[in-house]
DNA sequence: ATATGTTTTTGAAACGTTTCAATAAATGAA
DNA sequence: TTCATTTATTGAAACGTTTCAAAAACATAT
């Protein structure tokens, strides 16, 4: 039938060469196999159902025996999306935003996304190069830890057309969708917990208040306070902040020092993250004293190896995988329904504790 | 001049206006916006020393009066490249391909690619599926730490077109361009540390045959073995060989138990890499046992977390980070050279003594 | 055999950008 | 002013795929 359509037609002396000089099969390669039209061979690959089966099998046997290969980029072009999501994040050697990847990647891979990881280590410039590059590839949306309080840039990225689901991170105003985790409420049970220990003087070692988390677990420690005051006698509760630069193990270290001869009054330290425990812990290992043993220690994230440490790290659990999951799931969502309503979904963090701050006996 | 031109042509009744419909900007809008033609666009973008200056500035006001921002599938899809790189490791929770990222993005990023990032999990099949994608997005290259030992389907696919460099594995034939490290020396140097230590008989917890750097890793303790016979009057050494089906925290946890009430003639456990020694120390500490007081304990990898752990592990050292950058540097190569020899770049790794192997006292 | 309704297939055009032969414009020398 | 050479700009066509109106093919009833 189809077979004598083509002779009908004549000249078509396109033959039936699966491909040229080595080159890629395209569509056309494909359709000339069958001996059917370049729109049939969309169809088998788009809408099957409107084939006939035996069209339809034999413009497979043909895609199979050409080893044709779809070209995204023309689909892309014609009007078809480019099947990847960006995710942009701000330090891909802190295993926290490594579990989110992976939290985001087990939820896209399904649905035939493929993933662009950028790495900002906070820096606003590069975040604004890696925007621009997604942009041009047309990412069909992206997920982003913002490596500015400002989401200017990321707003205006979004404003361009391309659907942006912020992760750790609250939109002001609700125009963007957020995965987020209550960092006020970390803050409080991890201080809430050193003051049940007995503490009354604790450090609080921070990162750049520019930085949200950072803000809201400090704050954190004020609601708790606070709440404790309203509710208790409870001994008047000190806190003595120290600010760092970055919130890394290193930065942890440098300021190991000058927490050596800190005044004996003090006897816990809550840290803004776990790199940033772990450095204060390896800085104190290292020059051999023994504060680690008088000294309560927390953390925040509760990345894995935290556990592992030496003592092992009371911290304030992230979900961390779950962040990743839950942020390209609410990204499917907006692709998938023009008339997607902007929404947050706020994880509540835990406190796993463990013998960093559980040790010590306090003499009152 | 360029407005008479214009005017000389007539009909122009496209407008100059620079969207419609709060769609994007094209080339198409730019020219009208500044009076020359789509070519002249184009050449401003890619080869801008052959437009007149006066008429370039009106090109560059233009792209910015515009929004343009350029489209690659369209690029892609004339001949241009996707500036798309695919990077499929196996297991994004280990810092070792973590670190090996991060080496990867460091090197791609000022040349303007992005990284596709991958994890197989070590399934062939997902490995499988995701060069189809890759594939099908037409990636300009490929690194791959293989899920697999036979390296036939990456192969085939690099015949298919795509530039392909092996990470932390060789090419059997020199068909592909590889970044290795030496794990036969590295198994040596581990051993023949235990073995200065004064142990002589030591397990080797070792990961499935099916993974070269298993095989490679074991296979340098024989070497070790023999060089030391030959060079001196070594007593007789023993080595007792344990398997388990991963290489993970959780498979060194899972065999601690069995470690218990090992054999009293055993000094020393050598693990095949890091996550397993550190998952076998967390079994044992977790029973109550010291263990670990006696026995002198070897990982391999070196990650991050391994100074961080109690002891400090002992670990030969693998230059993540410069796998990742010299594989990329590679890759670039490859690309750049169409006349390029393929080459693999071989990595010494070193070992670094810590706490875990050298605080015993072994009496002979 | 003809008319009508349904299913299947076709193929022109679109998508945004690059490329390069042809054309136009500019420059310098006689 | 004319001519030759150089520089700058143009625009048609290509790239691979999808879309949808039109045409063709098929099925059924009279």
């Amino acid at each position: 039938m189809v077979g004598d359509n083509g002779a009908t037609r004549g000249g078509l002396d396109d033959g039936t060469h699966p491909t040229k000089d080595g080159k890629k099969a395209t569509i056309r390669d494909v359709a000339n196999w069958a001996k059917v039209s370049l729109g049939t061979v969309s169809n088998v690959l788009n809408d099957p159902d409107r084939v006939a089966a035996a069209t339809r099998n034999r413009v497979l046997d043909a895609i199979e025996a050409t080893g044709f290969i779809r070209n995204i980029a023309a689909r892309q072009l014609r009007g078809g999306g480019s099947k990847a999501i960006g995710i942009v994040i701000l330090d891909s050697s802190n295993p926290f935003f490594t579990e989110m990847i992976r939290g985001a990647e087990d939820a896209l891979r399904p649905e035939g996304y493929l993933l662009i990881a950028c790495s900002t280590d906070g820096n606003e410039e590069r975040e604004t190069n890696y925007l621009r590059h997604l942009e041009e590839h047309q990412v069909e949306g992206v997920l982003i830890t913002p490596s500015d309080d400002n989401l200017g840039q990321i707003i205006e990225f979004h404003d361009r057309g391309t659907p942006v689901v912020l992760v750790d991170r609250e939109s002001n105003s609700g125009e963007l969708c957020s995965v987020t985790v209550d960092d006020v409420k970390g803050g409080s049970i991890a201080v809430t917990h050193l003051i049940e220990e007995g503490h009354r003087k604790i450090v609080f070692i921070n990162g750049p208040s520019s930085i949200r988390q950072c803000r809201d677990r400090r704050a954190g420690v004020d609601v708790a306070i606070r709440t404790l005051k309203n509710n208790s006698n409870t001994d008047k509760i000190e806190i003595v902040d120290i600010g760092v630069p970055a919130l890394s193990i290193a930065a942890g270290e440098d300021i190991a020092n000058s927490l050596l001869d800190i005044d004996p009054s003090i006897t816990a330290i809550m840290c803004a993250n776990d790199l940033l425990a772990i450095g204060v812990m390896r800085g104190i290992t290292r020059s051999g004293s023994d504060l680690l043993s008088r000294i309560a220690l927390v953390g925040y994230d509760d990345i894995t190896f935290s556990s592992l440490v030496s003592p092992p790290l009371t911290s304030v659990r992230q979900p961390q995988y779950d962040l990743g999951h839950a942020a390209a799931k609410l990204l499917l969502e907006e692709l998938a329904d023009a008339t997607h309503r902007h929404r947050e979904i706020r994880f509540t963090p835990d406190l796993v504790v463990r013998e960093s701050s559980c040790k010590h006996s306090i003499q009152s």
